[in-house]
DNA sequence: ACATTAAGTGATT
DNA sequence: AATCACTTAATGT
């Protein structure tokens, strides 16, 4: 069961009858690094409630090209899903395990009722809505002017922090593809990083020393 | 030793 | 910042 963790991680949000019924309702799933959870114009019907690793959230254009947009850790759930599970909606977005991840699927009908039924939830909904919004701000930013360099560090520190390990393991190619640009600029950004004494690289492995 | 894949570089747009 | 063309280095068979 995943009582144990719901209670570390949840325990001092919801009150008691709540995570009663999170425990009553909700399902544990296991998923391994690089498995798809979610994916673009797909059906939500469950809501996900993080309890270990984390989920990068991806965009895609009409060529199949990627964007990150944010990661999801423990503790956070995917505010996305809110919007989708209200109306019944299709995804927008492909969910991605970035580690191996432990997640409560929680079914749409509990999470809407309990939207009426629990301050704390609502409570809950409302700030990982207000969280993930400051994210995307964030991201649009680093976007709009164009900063390749603060991007790509952000990146890095992100991908470390959420990890919580300091070694990176990704080749340049796929650090381009989160970033969506090209494998050429990520490899000329990194080594003016390693320069500058934030990273030190070697093959499939980045270590980030500017946290 | 050879093929494959990851990373580095210079030039061009 | 993106793309091309090419080199060099690391790894796998």
């Amino acid at each position: 069961m995943f009582k144990e963790a719901l209670e570390q991680h949840y325990g001092f949000l919801f009150e008691p009858p709540l995570m009663e019924e999170i425990l009553a309702y909700g399902s544990l799933k296991k998923v391994a690094a690089g498995q798809q959870l979610i994916e673009i114009g797909e059906l939500i019907t469950h809501m996900p409630l993080l309890l270990s690793g984390a989920i990068k959230i991806m965009r895609e254009d009409e060529k199949s090209d990627e964007l990150l947009l944010y990661f999801i850790e423990k503790g956070d759930t995917c505010a996305m899903s809110f919007s989708c599970c209200m109306g019944g909606s299709k995804s927008d977005i492909r969910a991605v395990a970035e580690t191996d991840a432990e997640i409560v699927m929680i079914p749409v009908a509990q999470m809407e009722s309990w939207m009426g039924k629990y301050k704390t939830w609502q409570q809950f909904v409302l700030d990982s809505y207000q969280a993930r919004m400051k994210e995307l701000l964030q991201t649009i930013d680093t976007l709009a002017f164009m900063r390749m360099d603060d991007r790509l560090l952000k990146h890095l520190q992100d991908k470390a922090k959420v990890t919580g390990d300091d070694h990176i393991h990704a080749t340049h190619q796929e650090i381009a593809y989160d970033l969506h640009t090209s494998r050429v600029v990520i490899s000329r950004l990194l080594k003016k990083l390693e320069n500058e004494g934030k990273i030190s690289m070697h093959r499939n492995d980045i270590t980030v020393i500017d946290l």
